[in-house]
DNA sequence: GTTAGCACTCCCGTGGATTGAGTGCTAATC
DNA sequence: GATTAGCACTCAATCCACGGGAGTGCTAAC
């Protein structure tokens, strides 16, 4: 009952592990002797399972099933156990294929990334698009809705597009609008939208007076199109997948797994916390702390621009998840759209 | 056995198809009476059934069940029974409400739509987007973002806005292409996207050689961006309302509820056909001749702008649907939608 | 330390038996 | 002739008992 896990035991917890994951039933003793015959009785593997159930890494549904993982085996065979094969170089160039549309928008492209992450994992694949105020500025637009309503359309150097309508005091006519924006796109063209920020606000209270009528008038219209909360948006792809997982026959279960993907907004907070890290990050289960989408698991990776991390996309499926597979396919779909994304810079 | 019903066949018709609606649950000839109290024994209320069953209006899953109403019953039901009671002034001023905030854009116009439909129906909302050709042309816009990649943004009349990336063969600089849209923009502004095809077309073939080279690259760019199929936009909102739906406990039947749902492009085609009648249209289970969404009905209505329909929106829900609250919600919505749209004009 | 053997536990499917809601038919009643 | 009370019948759903099977834990032998 050492706390430490020898070879044996290591070897017979990867085992259950395995055989749980294909079958999603709990896997007993003789059923391991069988399928991996390790040289041992079921006896004998008997006895390492109840040690490890004893450590907390299996649990017994009841006395005569068979053991399942809990979160602790799961995180400690991700930590320990799994070896992850990088993809082959033929296994990219399918990936790649999917992406060849020439024409795709920004947003589609991401759109088609949370599908193919679907399909290529069998779970629900998840993308969070960039935060506008991250990116780099390259274009806005105002365009004349009504009277006082001003459609505001921003361009990022990535290719991303946003629009927003803004009320402004006095009605503005189409050309002096032209006039604004041109100026504005001379001048803050290349800089990120957090810069544009700040600078706005100096040149705005530092040299107010020196600028005319107009230029004024066009800084005061970007601060009104900048500001205001921005939700971020998000791409849930494919959830019919879990609807094939059998841990979801339990219909009050599905329930409330939806609902909590139609919410999206708590999700959005969850994978903006994830986005400052490096590589390929795993939540088994509770260790979301979120509770709506109890046993699932959630495999993330950001991708980035320009340097930052922009964004973050991943898998998410039930804690039983294939995590061999679906991890360097997220891992290396998040490498694509950073590349992809980047491709519109020259 | 008349094919015609008569008054007291009508009565009880809608007291069990009422009945149903609420419960879910087949209806016996005694529930009929305790609740609806016709001054009929149930044993008479049972011959009258039979006869229903017999003209197929009911149906029984089994012997010993009570009856549920059939495709028929409820057609019978909405086109001779039903009275729907307009909207009062308050409920109308309460859904209003819900569209009060301002600077909402088009589209999030139309996807709030969807939700107040799921939330007042308790059903799922759907809302099919304008189709930008059918829209009036306000301003167009290019923007480099790349060698040879050019973001067109089109913004219509009703404040919609539309991108898509196209490919130019020649690498064009931003200054010429400002100059492109800018003669675009005077010259096609106020024409529907459909005749501004057609005048394209012409222009470009019959005085060709009278146009310099930015003109005639102007409405080349022109042209290839408003080629190519376009997709139209269909929100799908509070689908989880439906997994609430008792005749939803089947998961098979869900499953390709869902499925259908998140495919979408049979549901816009559906919706297509739609979209040229009048006032509201109902579609019970099989009318809709779409199989994935068996066991479904379908409230729709069109919304309008400037004279013509240019979507749909509706409730999708079990057969089962509460109609006489829905139908009323769905027609108002409608209204409210061709008014908010076309209030971007002035 | 490993394993064979065995008693034990618990889930699950099967097959009556029972219940209850509801029907259809018949004969009596209005 | 229409309506209704009464009654036999049907069928799904529920409960319960039972047996089989999968799997465990323990013990004693290897």
């Amino acid at each position: 009952m050492s706390t430490a896990l020898n070879e044996r035991s290591r070897k017979i917890l990867e085992a259950i592990i395995e055989d749980h994951i294909a079958s999603a039933e709990p896997v007993g003793s003789r059923a391991i002797t069988r399928r991996h015959g390790l040289g041992l009785s079921p006896a004998t593997v008997r006895n390492v399972m109840s040690d490890l159930e004893e450590m907390g890494y299996l649990a017994a549904p009841h006395t005569s099933a068979g053991r399942i993982p809990t979160e602790k085996g799961y995180r400690f065979y991700i930590d320990s156990l799994l070896r992850i094969r990088a993809l082959s170089p033929q296994q990219k160039e399918r990936i790649r294929r999917y992406y060849r549309r020439r024409g795709l928008r920004a947003d589609e492209l991401l759109r088609e990334a949370g599908r193919v992450l679907s399909n290529l994992s069998h779970y629900t694949g998840i993308v969070m698009a960039p935060q506008f105020t991250t990116s780099v500025f390259r274009h806005i637009e105002f365009v004349r809705l009504s009277q006082g309503r001003i459609l505001v359309i921003f361009v990022a150097e990535n290719g991303l597009v946003q629009n927003k309508i803004i009320e402004s005091g006095e009605d503005l006519n189409q050309h002096d609008l032209e006039q604004m924006h041109n100026y504005l796109n001379r001048t803050y063209a290349g800089l990120s939208l957090a810069e544009v920020k700040k600078r706005l606000l100096r040149e705005m209270s530092q040299d107010k007076a020196q600028y005319d009528r107009l230029l004024g008038r066009s800084m005061r219209l970007f601060q009104a199109a900048l500001k205001g909360e921005e939700s971020r948006e998000l791409f849930i792809e494919g959830f019919s997948r879990m609807l094939e997982q059998p841990e979801f026959s339990d219909l009050e279960r599905m329930k409330r797994l939806f609902k909590a993907f139609e919410q999206k907004s708590l999700l959005v907070e969850f994978l903006d916390k994830c986005q400052n890290s490096q590589g390929v990050q795993i939540f088994i289960g509770s260790e979301t702390d979120y509770r709506d989408i109890e046993g699932c698991s959630l495999i993330t990776a950001s991708y980035s621009s320009a340097g930052g991390t922009i964004g973050t996309l991943g898998v998410i499926g039930p804690t039983r998840m294939a995590y061999s597979q679906v991890i360097p396919i997220v891992d290396y779909t998040a490498q694509l759209m950073s590349q992809l994304l980047e491709s519109d810079l020259e």
